[in-house]
Parts: C-alpha cells; sequence; structure tokens
RNA sequence: GGCCCUAUCGUCUAACGGUUAGGACACCAGGUUCUCAUCCUGGCAAUCCGGGUUCGAUUCCCGGUAGGGUCACCA
C-alpha cells in the first residue's frame, strides 16, 4: 500500500454513454478517494478523434453529476494538475516520448500497416500470440512522428500486487513493443495515461479486467519510464442479464441516466452497483451512500464478473424510496406526478404520496398509482362483474348498498380515516355484509382501479365531496 | 492457439480447515377486517469434476472442464 494522499481518478474516453460498468469503476474510485479524504478526478481521455463521439463528455459529466460522484479536479473546473483533456496534453507526452527516444527505450516504427498484419496472420497461422517485437528492425529510422512511435521492450517476468485480485504473475512472452504515440500525433492510451497518472500524482489505479492483460506492459514502460508505481486494483465486468458476455452497448447495457429517468434513485444505482461485486461481510444489503463510503474495501471486491439483475435493482429502489422521508420523496416525485395533477394543492399530493409511497417500485409508477385521485374515473360496471364477490349481488343491491354507504358517510362532520373506518364498520353490521362486498363496492365506486391503497385512507384523501359525488355517479351508471 | 483471471442455490453473495453450507432477489404457500403493495411466517434451491494434503476440506495444492479477458496506430 501506498502512504501518499489518496488521488483516484475515472477516466473514460468520450466514445459513448455512460452503462453501468463505467459508472461502478468511477464509484469505487470516488469512494476510495471519499473514505480517505482525498481527491476524485476526471479525466477525460480524448485521444481517439475517430471514434470520438459528439455529446459524449457532456453525457458522462451530466451521468456523474446525476449520480452525486462528485470530483475535486476536471476539465469542467480545473485543478493543479491540468489541462485534463488528453488532447491538450500532446506537448507532454511529447517531452515524455523523447526521453525514451533519448534512454533508447523507443524507436519508430518502419512497417506500413499491411506488412503488420502480415506478421499477424502469420502469428495466427502459427497459432501463437502477436509479438511485434519478433519483427523489431534492426536499424530502426529517426522517428519524424510521420510514423508510430514503438516502445522498445525489456521483456521479463514480473510479480505484482493487486488490491482486488491479489498477487499476480506472468512470464516475459507478454511484453511487447507497443505503440507510445501514434503515426496522427496523438499518444495511445497505454502511454498516456501512465504519464497522466504520474503527473497527477493519482496513488490508485482503479479499472476493468480488460486491462489486465496489459499490466507487464505497463509495469515494463514504467520502469522505463522510472516512474514508481501506483496501487493496482482490478474489477471484475458486469456481465449482461443474459449470456455470458461482458455487459456492453450491444448486449442491452442501459444508459445509467435512463435508469433515472425511468424513476430509479441515485443512491439505489450506487448501492446496487457496488454490490455486483462487493459487500462488507455482513448480512446489510441495502447501504446509504455514507454508509457506503465508510464501508467500503477493496480487498473485498469479488473476483469474478457478476450479473446485472434487474429484479434485484427493482426491490432496492422500494427499500430506499421506503426509506424517503415524505418531504424528500415529494421533491424527487415532482417530475413524475401524472398530467392531470398539475395544478392540484401540495397538501393534497403529500398526503396521498404519503399512500403510495410502500407502493412504489420506481419513481414512475406514480401516475398509474395515482390517476384516479386526480382525474375523475370513468365508471366500469364489469369490473364488478368480472369480480367473484360482487358478481353475486343484483344490480339493484350494489346500488342500494352504495346508497346506503353514500347517506352515512353524507352524515360524518369528522372526514378522517379513522372515523370513516368506524362508519364502515358500523354499515358492515347494518347491512350484514361481509368487507369483500361491501369494501370491495366502495372501493371501487370512487375508484374504478384494479387496486386501491387501504379503503379509510383512500376516502380520506378524496375528501368528502368527491367521494359523495363519485358515488353518486357510480348509482346512476348502473343501469 | 499463447498468456492471464475466475468457478457456492436460477441471480447477487456469506462462510479467512471443523457450520444442519447462512442471507438477499426471484419463485411458491400462509397471515395482516376488500384489492394492490408493504410487512411478517414458512417452503423450494448451491459448494463444476477428478485426484491429492489433512483426523477433517466450499476453503490449501495439482489436473481436467466450463466461463471471461487479452493478443489494435481502441480505450
Amino acid at each position: 500500500m501506498s502512504d501518499r494522499p489518496v488521488r483516484t481518478r475515472f477516466a473514460p474516453s468520450p466514445t459513448g454513454f455512460m452503462h453501468v460498468g463505467g459508472v461502478r469503476t468511477a464509484l469505487f474510485a470516488w469512494l476510495l478517494a471519499r473514505q480517505n479524504h482525498g481527491q476524485f478526478i476526471l479525466r477525460l481521455e480524448d485521444t481517439d478523434q475517430k471514434r470520438e463521439v459528439e455529446g459524449s463528455a457532456e453525457h458522462i459529466i451530466e451521468s456523474l453529476h446525476a449520480l452525486g460522484l462528485d470530483w475535486n479536479e476536471g476539465p469542467d473546473i480545473g485543478g493543479d494538475h491540468g489541462p485534463y483533456k488528453q488532447s491538450e496534453r500532446l506537448e507532454i507526452y511529447k517531452a515524455w516520448a523523447q526521453k525514451l527516444i533519448d534512454a533508447d527505450r523507443a524507436y519508430a516504427d518502419p512497417y506500413t500497416p499491411e506488412e503488420i498484419e502480415t506478421f499477424r496472420q502469420q502469428a495466427r497461422t502459427n497459432k501463437q500470440a502477436f509479438l511485434y517485437r519478433n519483427h523489431r528492425p534492426e536499424n530502426q529510422p529517426m522517428w519524424d512522428g510521420t510514423t508510430p512511435l514503438r516502445f522498445k521492450a525489456e521483456p521479463q517476468a514480473y510479480t505484482w500486487h493487486d488490491e482486488v485480485m491479489g498477487d499476480l504473475s506472468t512470464g516475459p512472452e507478454v511484453i511487447d513493443d507497443f505503440i507510445l504515440v501514434k503515426s496522427d500525433g496523438f499518444p495511445t492510451y497505454n502511454f498516456a495515461h501512465i504519464v497522466d497518472d504520474a503527473e497527477m500524482q493519482i496513488s490508485h489505479v482503479i479499472r476493468g479486467q480488460e486491462f489486465l492483460a496489459s499490466m507487464p506492459n505497463y509495469l515494463n514502460l514504467y520502469d522505463a519510464l522510472g516512474i514508481k508505481y501506483p496501487v493496482f486494483a482490478t474489477m471484475p465486468h458486469i456481465m449482461a442479464e443474459a449470456g455470458n458476455k461482458k455487459l456492453g452497448k450491444r448486449d442491452g447495457a442501459k444508459d445509467v441516466l435512463d435508469y433515472l429517468k425511468d424513476g430509479y434513485l441515485p443512491e439505489t444505482m450506487l448501492n446496487f452497483i457496488a454490490s455486483l461485486g462487493w459487500n462488507d461481510g455482513t448480512e446489510k444489503e441495502i447501504f446509504s451512500v455514507d454508509e457506503l463510503i465508510t464501508a467500503f474495501r477493496l480487498d473485498r471486491v469479488q473476483h469474478s464478473g457478476a450479473r446485472f439483475d434487474e429484479k434485484r435493482l427493482e426491490w432496492m429502489n422500494g427499500q430506499h424510496i421506503r426509506q424517503l422521508p415524505l418531504n424528500d420523496l415529494a421533491e424527487r416525485v415532482e417530475p413524475f406526478w401524472p398530467e392531470s395533477a398539475v395544478g392540484s394543492d401540495q397538501d393534497y399530493k403529500l398526503q396521498l404520496l404519503a399512500l403510495v409511497q410502500d407502493r412504489l417500485k420506481t419513481l414512475a409508477d406514480l401516475p398509474t398509482i395515482t390517476s384516479y385521485f386526480f382525474a375523475e374515473p370513468t365508471p366500469d360496471w364489469t369490473m364488478a362483474d368480472d369480480n367473484k364477490q360482487l358478481r353475486k349481488l343484483s344490480p339493484d343491491e350494489q346500488r342500494q348498498l352504495l346508497q346506503q354507504a353514500h347517506d352515512t358517510l353524507a352524515t360524518l362532520d369528522d372526514f378522517s380515516a379513522e372515523s370513516i373506518q368506524d362508519t364502515l364498520n358500523q354499515l358492515l353490521e347494518i347491512t350484514g355484509q361481509k368487507p369483500g362486498i361491501l369494501f370491495s363496492l366502495i372501493r371501487l365506486a370512487v375508484s374504478w382501479a384494479p387496486f386501491s391503497p387501504a379503503l379509510d385512507q383512500t376516502l380520506a384523501v378524496l375528501g368528502k365531496d368527491r367521494v359523495l359525488t363519485r358515488l353518486q355517479t357510480a348509482i346512476s351508471a348502473r343501469g
């Protein structure tokens, strides 16, 4: 372990949207920084002009903001180790490249892409891994910047420690002369990230498993550059729900912002993504963001990939929604109310929210559960005909019961849930009906919905006027 | 094919050699004066295979098998 101040970074390339895999890498780096009162840095790795996607950087920044993963230094806010976009750091890479050239550890690649492709095919035919250095030219021309600059590797066996994976080792056969600077003058990731991490004094390099195979090359380059290794931590992949592939765009990986739009809370996303491949060793499942910060440990991260299970995500979201104080929930749910709720009284909405809080799996469920609290529902007596209990009564009996309910409720001055329940209980005795019949009938007549919150509370929130009107409407509609 | 990583209920996981292999999601059944949900109770369900080491292996070692990653002028 390093005793340097903890500085972690998230270094995405702006080539697409943020999906859960990227979020997890960012989250773990962020958690580590916050836990150690260190810094979290955002760096854009925009060295591939061809793959860059317009608006992608903004999208990544927006996603991180939406999740509450804030950074201390970054392209938008600057910092002491900038610039934080690799495309603006070309001079820095050039200087480091020159050090390697001067030390005879880098050389100009004289081959055409076609020639290299031929070498690659040869390797494949011989069922071997492709190694460029098998074709390392004897007399390397001076590098004029128009061809790729390659690293002159000094292959050796490496053993190193990874905070997640433990002790790892490889032989010299995996180390190669990889490209440091492309012919367009931009550095490769392999070169740039090492330079940047060193210059930005990054203490912990946290990234996905896809980079594990390149580690020996990186170590060789660190050595050539005389840079002290940071702490390494390799995250296993998050896999798609179907199949065993690494989760990617093609496998249906969703944009995290889509989850937020679908009514998942940011804290749910962080809790869920953290729990994919990490737990604190106890049976605790629901973590607040602060709890994650204190409990997170790199060495408790799983070594194998985890599948993304939307059912579990949904359950977890319900848990977080239920833990929210009502006022907090009210704020977050504001964009999700049905259109018919526009202009409705805030107190009314708040009362209603208290009734449905336990019923929400996502905030986006709100309109379907609450529509009849805002708009007058259309009576549909076929719902009664389809009901096993209610079917036993004749339309006449149904009308009579509703009329009795109407007349009794009309006498109430105190239209609270408690008072309503007392009244309904009395009505039960007077009419000799079972709750299954009387309550179902009233519930239907005021909501015309397949389900609703408890009857007494539903009536109380709807209010006396609305309830009496709806009962009357229902009676008239029963032909 | 070379190299590397991984392997516990369908899924996410706990168990740092000794447990009736635990929890959660999902699913099924019951309870909470009507419905839906919440909540509670119960049920179903797992150590990939084969060898070692050991008094004893989910756990340590070796070999299979399976899955994943990588072998780009992508990151």
